[in-house]
DNA sequence: AAGGCGGGGGA
DNA sequence: TCCCCAGCCTT
């Protein structure tokens, strides 16, 4: 039996090492450069489910319009929609605003400062409570995010189902154990979540190079590939769209987004949703009083057609350009509102409508 | 316990 | 194409 490849010593080294590797890997972030939990807690919500490349922008933009809880809190909630547009799940938007006027109205403007406290507020699961009160209070409570997951389970050669509770429980546990062997709570969480990033990457990670290859159950037995292991997900489903554009003297006709479903709260165009795509007017089946306005209107003879990937949804969108005369404006559907071409850009929309709106009037 | 929720980037 | 990304909420 190799020493080495015990268990309880890998416990007992991971946290110093990936601490000591941190100190001279670690990228140079905005929000590593404050300790002011608002905007650790900004950061956090933005880079759930969100690559650092991707978040660093919009971070950079929320906190130029928003420096404090209490400007965040004082914003209407569409003008923080329209600052997240193209980030994605937008409940974090609407989260994060709820939060920031709930820190302002009823904790007198001062952050949550325990992970219990954090874990109360909209928006902040068990991650990035743990992040907040570790970054920002020194809490010695661990991170669990999707690179702890990885890099656990491969040093320790842990091949549950990352996506079922009990596996939470496990790598919850391990995580716990391992943190309570840091110098500093926040440095080992940077740590691991960074050493994940960069050097124990999904694909390819650079083994050869990596400061615990000794004690990494995956790399001795040639796992890294398979670990960790998680199921594979529900195939994604198909969507056709046919939005209709109603446009009078150079006034477009959107509505907010308000079913349960995807885009809550951002603002689209009249939409029938079809079992399979209609790509002409004509073959479109719509209800009584909106088809006789297609009739009277003046339709452009043109489609345009444009894809939508999300991570659960494939949609195909055929967007029609329809120009009303004044006399048939107050027969306009109910829910759809003007708006002048300035209106329309200060509008969160979703990154489709964004794309339809660049092609055609852009 | 399972499913829904965005969008982008890398292989 | 497929997978993953500093996850969370609802049912």
């Amino acid at each position: 039996m190799n020493w080495q490849s015990d268990a309880n010593v890998t416990e007992t080294i991971l946290a110093p090492v990936l601490e000591g590797w941190y100190d001279h890997h670690k990228r140079d972030l905005p929000w590593r450069h404050t300790r002011d939990p608002y905007r650790i807690w900004l950061s956090e919500v933005i880079l759930q489910q969100t690559r650092v490349a991707q978040g660093k922008p919009y971070y950079e933009r929320f906190v130029a319009a928003y420096p404090t809880v209490a400007d965040m809190a004082r914003a209407d909630e569409q003008s923080l929609l329209r600052l997240w547009q193209g980030l994605g799940y937008y409940s974090r938007a609407r989260n994060l605003h709820q939060t920031a006027r709930y820190v302002t109205e009823h904790c007198a403007g001062k952050f949550p400062d325990t992970y219990q406290e954090l874990l109360k507020m909209k928006g902040i699961g068990a991650y990035t409570a743990a992040a907040v009160a570790s970054f920002a209070f020194g809490e010695r409570v661990a991170v669990v995010d999707g690179n702890v997951y990885r890099v656990l389970a491969r040093i320790f050669g842990i091949d549950q189902d990352i996506t079922t509770t009990t596996a939470k429980k496990t790598f919850a546990a391990l995580a716990a154990r391992l943190i309570e062997r840091a110098n500093d709570p926040a440095t080992y969480n940077q740590a691991v979540m960074e050493f994940g990033a960069i050097q124990c990457t999904p694909v390819s990670p650079d083994c050869l190079l990596c400061p615990l290859q000794q004690y990494c159950v995956a790399y001795q037995t040639g796992r890294q590939s398979r670990l960790p292991v998680k199921a594979k997900k529900s195939p994604v489903r198909d969507r056709y769209y046919s939005y209709l554009v109603f446009r009078n003297n150079g006034r477009l006709a959107l509505r907010e987004r308000t079913a349960r479903d995807i885009w809550q709260n951002l603002f689209d165009f009249y939409l029938q949703e079809t079992d399979e795509p209609v790509t002409t007017l004509r073959d479109l089946a719509l209800p009584d009083p909106v088809s006789g306005l297609v009739q009277q209107g003046v339709s452009t003879a043109y489609v345009v057609e444009l894809s939508q990937l999300l991570s659960h949804q494939r949609i195909r969108a055929f967007f029609h350009l329809i120009d009303l005369p004044d006399r048939l404006l107050e027969q306009l559907p109910t829910g759809l509102n003007w708006y002048t071409m300035d209106q329309v850009n200060e509008l969160p929309k979703p990154v489709l409508i964004s794309n339809y709106l660049a092609r055609e009037f852009g």
